[in-house]
DNA sequence: CAATTATATGCATATATGTGCACTCAAGCA
DNA sequence: TGCTTGAGTGCACATATATGCATATAATTG
């Protein structure tokens, strides 16, 4: 009772947009302790150095940059330069498109692809 | 000029939902390349056993299964029993409930709690 | 230019975790 | 009651990565 192979068109395009929609480096960058306590403090303070970052964090200033890159990298900060110091706040809006991106890939799949159970 | 004690009720309040919003169990899930590459074969399947998913990702069941453990402790996946077998599926709904909340949170966190730039 | 300050990187270490083999446990079947 | 099959666990190992010190790089100031 192979169901593999009976995906049409439609229903690949939607698989696809949701693998494309759940990033993994969006995903690593907040399954870290460390890195979610950085969003927060961002959350919080709105926009800070690394220097104020990591005296919340109470973690060497080392960490809390190598953190920051990750952030970075993945999309959830972005980083401004006011002199030698390096401004980093939430990207809340590009945070807000991406996950509403993922709801709404998901729920195009489950729309169109029968047979997923509504289960808690 | 420290704007961390500045916060009112209501912004202390909107940042909080997003804190609780962004579960640290449910991005170590999805940040896992092995565990992502589950999440799209029970997207292509709908439902499917270890065995079957195991042969879908060339690893060894043993792994498939701890893999599905943490998956369903995250709530993710969804598991019922078929005589010896376990059938394991997408929580799709759950998923879009909990991403869905997360975007909501955050869009109000911003509302209230000016200074986020849109940087890109 | 020297000194100072903020950030980032190299390196070593500790910890976490993903992987696979062997085995146990559980559920149906001859 | 054995026998078979599927799932999960114990254990050992390899890999990844988070952390902190020392150092390098970049930018501002005297």
């Amino acid at each position: 009772m192979k169901r593999t192979a009976k995906l049409g068109r439609v229903q690949r395009t939607a698989i696809d947009a949701v693998e494309q929609a759940i990033d993994p480096a969006l995903c690593t960058a907040l399954a870290e302790p460390a890195r979610l306590e950085i969003v927060k403090v961002l959350l919080r303070l709105a926009s800070a150095d690394v220097g104020e970052i990591s005296v919340h964090l109470h973690q060497d200033r080392s960490v809390v940059s190598r953190h920051l890159k990750t952030l970075r990298e993945a999309g959830v900060v972005c980083m401004t330069r006011d002199g030698r110091r390096r401004i980093y706040a939430l990207d809340g809006a590009g945070l807000v498109k991406r996950f509403q991106h993922i709801v709404t890939t998901i729920q195009s799949a489950m729309a169109c692809c029968p047979g997923q159970p509504t289960a808690r």
